[in-house]
DNA sequence: TCTGGGGTCCTAGGACCC
DNA sequence: TCTGGGGTCCTAGGACCC
């Protein structure tokens, strides 16, 4: 929401709202669009009367523009703070241990500095931001959400002594902690754990029974302040992730095999860019298909889905192999007569080339045309044709649906997607 | 008529290993 | 009647995050 803003200030101040893929749910909202009562998830055709009548501004979400604006706002953070962990499209936390027994004379306390990189993100990318400063990250997440709720604040809240973190506690409902959602809050509600105060105080065999084992003990002692370090630090949030997957719904119901077909090419053709820009090779391939979940007969929960893994021979990254497995999966899903609504791939098994390790009585594998030269150099100019030229430019012809052209039978709808401003030299905006 | 996408971690149970 | 200890790997399922 904040990204479409920038581009058109006239949104400033009024209710707006960005959907999700396929234009089905919100998924971001704007203060104004908040007061109105409009929940994050809330499907689309639900709302929409509301949001007539009240001239909410609604988009289609941007990703690309999102994507881009999210890398400028950590590049800023990187380039000022040490130890800059990227958490998601626009959420970081920062390592700021040791700066305020270190450089208080210089940098002042660590308020003013976290209200200077608020103003730094704002001045060099028209992004609001909040602050919040504690010991561990679930208090800072905490922190931050109180800074976020209450304007006096100025957005920033340093936790910096114990009664501070116990009133912060004392603030937040229990269902708001990180790591709490419906179910732990249910279960804690029945137990008369109330706000975030209440479970700083159970026990850790408590934790461990009734919130997941570990990740339960674990969330109590970062309330009390002790740090868990429970991310693991990747440089940039995008390397070496242990799945990759591409799904979609599509822009109507399918009933033809081969229309399911030529979207799970170009989802898995996607997944496969992403895998090698990672630089891995997958050794296991799930494909699932979904029928309508909200249908009459969707059957049981789980039931309107059904998937299908293959662990490939040799482990790759060549978007044909794996475009032609597939497929031999689908075919295996494939229930005649039934309308589908959603598709998707996921690579896992992930893992750098060279790694392959052979049984005892195990012949090496014949190579196949992806492990060859010429397949990784093939995937080289395919990726470097579709970086230069724009994603798609060069397919497999699976991915390009029936013969005629045309929009793709499986297109998802995007009724008000705002152009690529900073990304797409046709789009950048021009001021007069 | 219309209900998102992409991830993570953990547990439990079974098969199998030494 | 008594029946070890310490592992790995896999799958399925459940919870959570933004």
């Amino acid at each position: 929401m904040s990204c479409e803003r920038v581009f058109q200030p006239r949104l400033e101040g009024r209710p707006v709202v960005v959907l999700s893929n396929n234009d089905g749910c919100i998924i971001s909202r704007s203060a104004e669009a908040k007061a109105l009562g409009l929940k994050m998830g809330d499907p689309y055709f639900q709302v929409k009367a509301l949001l007539h009548r009240h001239e909410v501004q609604v988009f289609s979400s941007n990703y690309t523009l999102y994507g881009d604006m999210s890398r400028r706002v950590m590049h800023y953070l990187g380039a000022t703070v040490p130890g800059v962990e990227i958490y998601s499209i626009d959420e970081a936390f920062l390592d700021l241990g040791g700066l305020e027994t270190h450089l208080t004379p210089y940098l002042g306390h660590l308020t003013d500095l976290a209200q200077r990189l608020r103003a730094g993100v704002k001045a060099r990318t028209g992004i609001p931001v909040c602050v919040g400063v504690a010991p561990t990250r679930t208090l800072a997440k905490l922190a931050n959400r109180l800074a976020k709720k209450d304007s006096g604040l100025g957005g920033v809240l340093y936790l910096d002594s114990g009664e501070r973190r116990k009133w912060a506690l004392g603030q937040v409902a229990v269902g708001d902690v990180w790591g709490v959602g419906r179910q732990y809050a249910q279960k804690l509600a029945a137990a008369g754990v109330d706000s975030a105060a209440d479970l700083a105080r159970v026990s850790d065999a408590w934790a461990r029974k009734h919130l997941g084992g570990v990740v339960g003990a674990r969330l109590v002692r970062e309330l009390q302040g002790f740090s868990c370090g429970k991310l693991a630090p990747s440089e940039d949030g995008t390397l070496s992730r242990q799945s990759i997957s591409c799904s979609r719904t599509f822009g109507r119901a399918l009933r033809e095999q081969e229309s399911v077909r030529g979207a799970l090419a170009a989802f898995v053709a996607r997944a496969a860019e992403k895998l090698r820009r990672q630089g891995d090779l997958a050794h296991v391939l799930t494909v699932f298909i979904s029928k309508n979940r909200f249908g009459p007969d969707a059957g049981g929960p789980g039931g309107h889905s059904r998937s299908a893994v293959l662990t490939l021979p040799v482990p790759t990254s060549d978007t044909r192999e794996l475009t032609v497995r597939a497929a031999q999966l689908l075919a295996r899903l494939w229930e005649p007569g039934a309308v589908y609504v959603k598709a998707g791939a996921v690579l896992a098994g992930l893992e750098p080339p060279g790694g392959q390790q052979l049984g005892l009585f195990e012949a090496p594998p014949a190579a196949a045309p992806a492990a060859t030269g010429q397949g990784v150099r093939l995937m080289t100019a395919l990726d470097g044709l579709n970086e230069r030229f724009g994603r798609g430019t060069v397919q497999l012809a699976a991915a390009l649906g029936p013969k005629g052209g045309g929009p793709v039978p499986w297109q998802g709808q995007a009724a008000w997607r705002t152009p690529a401003y900073t990304t797409r030299l046709e789009d950048l905006l021009t001021v007069s």
